[in-house]
DNA sequence: CCGGTCCAGAAAAACGTTTCAAATTTGACC
DNA sequence: GGTCAAATTTGAAACGTTTTTCTGGACCGG
């Protein structure tokens, strides 16, 4: 069943395989009339071309590789989410692999990726060495970065800017008049946590007392809250290394009598959309993630099919501030967006 | 570069290709000498097989499609991730798409799994109509259903029940003192929203009062908390189809002054991640999310490599309710798991 | 020492497209 | 009606594997 190919279309149609394939592919090659009828053939008999055989042939694929960190997370889901749109309207498919952090995990994602002969790559590095992506380059995958700076000017990356991020955060806390902050980050290997306190501490004027820890997830969040509890004295506002963090730590707060923001005001990073439905709006950095999901993909699919005159980008966002309510320590609440 | 082919592999060993092939794929079929001479061989050449010549010749692909109807909702992206997990192990690579609940979009990405020769599909049908699954069965493709009931017994399906959990949800609200109670839902036509209602319902012993919003998103949810307001009376609790929206009308209530749970208690559906997480923390009704998209796979991929032993099952999990502080009106937070 | 069995490996034929040079048709013009 | 160039179409050779059929020994019992 379906074992419909070219050559049964062609007989069909009355032309020869080439001639379908011409349809197939340059349809502007082949005159009306014999492509209506190798059109009405393909409808007639449910021909579906495929795609190995012609990848075979062809040298390349219509499929694009999507590696990410933690698909968990809805930053990435957000990128995910425009990743697809576009290269579905290009007609690409996209194989998704979660290294779910872990290095060797993303090796073999890349591996297969690799067997699947995809056109390009999109990806989150799980960590700073790229090797791996040079080898992947030199076997003709294009690559993109995702989310990370390119270190080298032969090769696109889209990313947005983890330091002014930082910068704008800790600027905010101290106009709304936060005298001490503390940063609550995820592992420091991790680039973002690095840069955003980077910018942060530029924006202090000096460094910031951090609490790191493993994960960047609701539940580590809350823990935060409990060890920054035991700390003693409270600081005036907290810089979350991202929104899951920041919304486990208002919610460890909260629980233990804290009133957010009135004694301590919080800020997160990515502004995912429950920064803006938790019970106390979360202030946040808000990066275009979709944006970036759909640029990458542009770039690559650029790069893909316009290799002679793609010229590679390295392109840079600016993250932008989100007020909400976890900020507003006096002025209530004023007006919240969304 | 890296046209390295499994002749050249099989000429730097002194084998023949076919050797090489079963090295590859049958290595018990060869002596362990040749086979350290070829794994020898592929390493220093850096030999990576040519997928799409591999499917072509042996019939069958490597990869598995997934098609979900919104990569955004944290229900989908746990199903994704349990996919992942297991599709990963298995070798196999997982081609996504996101049908955005538009019929033509999941049939256009259908297709081009089709082209690409998926060993098989994981859907969740955007409708109720599945004459385009049969269509690509027809083709060799095995399909499984995901968080929908098969209708025929010749077909994989995993599912929550949504009847019980409606049924339990209400239950647990009339449990804890609700007289009244409203059910705030997304459009009636999707099939998880009806049979919430309809297990609802039967708990309760009659019609329940229904906010139908478009969409099943926090924004919505902060809408339906509007339409409540304006309704006059407030009723004792709010039975809400997903926990985006519960979390939406938990904002909006509270942001009119509305105390939950001490007015109004609100109990969500699926318990995700951030139900745990907000400033009151969500009581909803558990789905085995991560497991659907294990069980799912496992399916799939049973049907796809033991066609003959393969027998079909519906599988149907029973979700849990997990309370937590939205619906416990006087009790307060005694204990709150996470 | 011989005939038969087995096993490892070899050789060649697919798989369904795309591609490209060659062949054919078409159209314009004198 | 004939000629030439342009436009279409044809046909066969790839693409890199897997699979199936064979072959040449090694090994065994008699």
């Amino acid at each position: 069943m379906s074992d419909v190919g070219i050559r049964d279309v062609a007989a069909r149609a009355g032309v020869s395989p080439g001639t379908v394939s011409n349809v197939l592919n340059r349809p502007e090659k082949v005159s009306p009339a014999t492509r209506a009828k190798v059109e009405a053939a393909v409808r007639e008999l449910g021909f579906v071309r495929h795609g190995s055989a012609s990848t075979l042939r062809a040298g390349h694929s219509k499929t694009i590789g999507l590696s990410v960190i933690d698909i968990g997370n809805p930053f990435f889901t957000d990128v995910t989410a425009g990743v697809e749109e576009v290269a579905s309207d290009l007609g690409y498919a996209v194989i998704l692999s979660n290294s779910a952090g872990s290095r060797a995990k993303e090796e073999r994602n890349l591996l297969v990726l690799a067997e699947q002969r995809v056109r390009g790559v999109l990806i989150t590095p799980s960590d700073e060495d790229l090797d791996r992506l040079d080898r992947l380059r030199a076997r003709g995958i294009a690559v993109v970065l995702v989310d990370h700076p390119a270190h080298c000017p032969d090769q696109c990356s889209v990313a947005v800017n983890d330091i002014g991020g930082g910068m704008t955060a800790v600027r905010h806390l101290t106009d709304t008049g936060a005298k001490s902050i503390v940063y609550v980050t995820g592992p420091l290997t991790i680039r973002q946590c690095l840069d955003r306190r980077a910018g942060a501490e530029r924006a202090y004027g000096r460094p910031l007392p951090v609490i790191e820890m493993a994960a960047m997830t609701p539940r580590a969040g809350q823990q935060a809250a409990e060890k920054l509890l035991s700390e003693g004295d409270l600081p005036d506002a907290v810089f979350c290394a991202n929104d899951l963090l920041a919304l486990g730590l208002m919610r460890g707060l909260t629980h233990a009598g804290v009133r957010v923001p009135g004694d301590v005001a919080v800020i997160g990073y990515d502004d995912i959309d429950f920064a803006a439905a938790s019970a106390v709006s979360l202030t946040s950095i808000r990066q275009p993630t979709h944006q970036l999901g759909r640029v990458a993909t542009e770039l690559l699919l650029d790069e893909c099919d316009n290799p002679a005159t793609h010229a590679h980008q390295q392109i840079m966002f600016q993250p932008e501030l989100v007020v909400r309510e976890s900020t507003q320590g006096q002025a209530g609440r004023a007006s919240f967006d969304r």
